[in-house]
DNA sequence: GTCTATAGAATGATAGAC
DNA sequence: GTCTATCATTCTATAGAC
């Protein structure tokens, strides 16, 4: 999942991630990017042949993101610790990186990609057997379409915009281990 | 809240807020508004003076269905009573309006007039209070944003999307109540 | 890697006839 | 209410010099 990138690279993705996080991606032009990044388009268009590669790079690097938790969760043998594991990883990414979530979960351009891309699908299927396992009763499906939803909707929402990282991600884990029945 | 609205302008909201909710805000045209309804572009624009207009009037427009069930709740003494009355009609909502959930709450352009506009402002804020009352303290906070969260997020989930309107909604409800401690 | 300059299409919006 | 025609602007993307 995870690509080197030159610096000039480096530079683009993050000035774009920020940008779709504030306009979405619709809503972000080449310009923009060009003028966060202090280059003009044709320096940009150098890097990625187009705006889609560029979404398709920041969708990329911010699944890696998860990589390497998600490794250690298939490793683990013992479910409640897998689960315990990963859970906290995306906690704290979702907490970290709030003004970003919606983008990566919600953006309509972003779902078509995760939605059409291989590789995004058998990185989000494996997060979920991580994380359920193979049990896919209706149950579960809520119960973790509700939980994911949760998580982002919540570190999203303007009711918690003034709450700092460490109190946001402590009430986050203590009202999850309830929604999931996780020893406290 | 509530508007009179013409036929053509009835006509003309309902497939922006179709083409809203599968492209994004930003990811649509006026002229994909224009074909959506079989006019041009210029007949639109007399219907609405600006793109602008058409957005806030689509989300007037869905903000308004939960008038009359605020307006209950807070006539409602009992604030139990209340607070069950907003969740069935808010998850009620939600369930049968999947596909437009993600653009009124997460499209950035829509975050945008909703925190802009004091009518807005006022509603969202009528709302909460019905739900939460005075209790502002950050448990409150953070369970009101996962609450709205949680319904949010879990009705767009791609997991659930193949579950029939009823069997999310009863999953959806049981799972709410554990989280805010509502008897069953 | 970066620039200037530009092509070609699409965008929001308007004028004026029917 | 709807149309055709058009305007100014912005968009993605490319060519070619430094």
């Amino acid at each position: 999942m995870s690509k080197s990138r030159s610096a000039a690279q480096t530079r683009i993705l993050a000035a774009a991630l920020d940008l779709f996080a504030a306009h979405g991606v619709s809503g972000t032009s080449l310009q923009m990017i060009a003028d966060a990044v202090g280059v003009t388009k044709a320096a940009v268009y150098r890097q990625f042949k187009t705006k889609d590669e560029i979404v398709i790079a920041v969708t990329e690097m911010q699944l890696a993101r998860l990589e390497d938790a998600l490794e250690a969760a298939e490793a683990e043998p013992n479910r409640t610790r897998a689960r315990e594991l990963l859970l906290n990883r995306v906690v704290d990414m979702a907490v970290e990186q709030r003004r970003m979530v919606s983008v990566l979960q919600f953006d309509p351009v972003i779902i078509q990609f995760l939605a059409g891309h291989k590789t995004f699908q058998r990185f989000i299927d494996r997060l979920l057997r991580a994380f359920f396992g193979d049990n896919t009763g209706t149950d579960s499906l809520v119960q973790t379409a509700m939980l994911s939803g949760a998580i982002s909707g919540a570190v999203i929402h303007p009711l918690v915009a003034n709450l700092d990282d460490e109190t946001l991600r402590s009430h986050l884990l203590l009202v999850i281990r309830r929604l999931i029945n996780l020893p406290d």
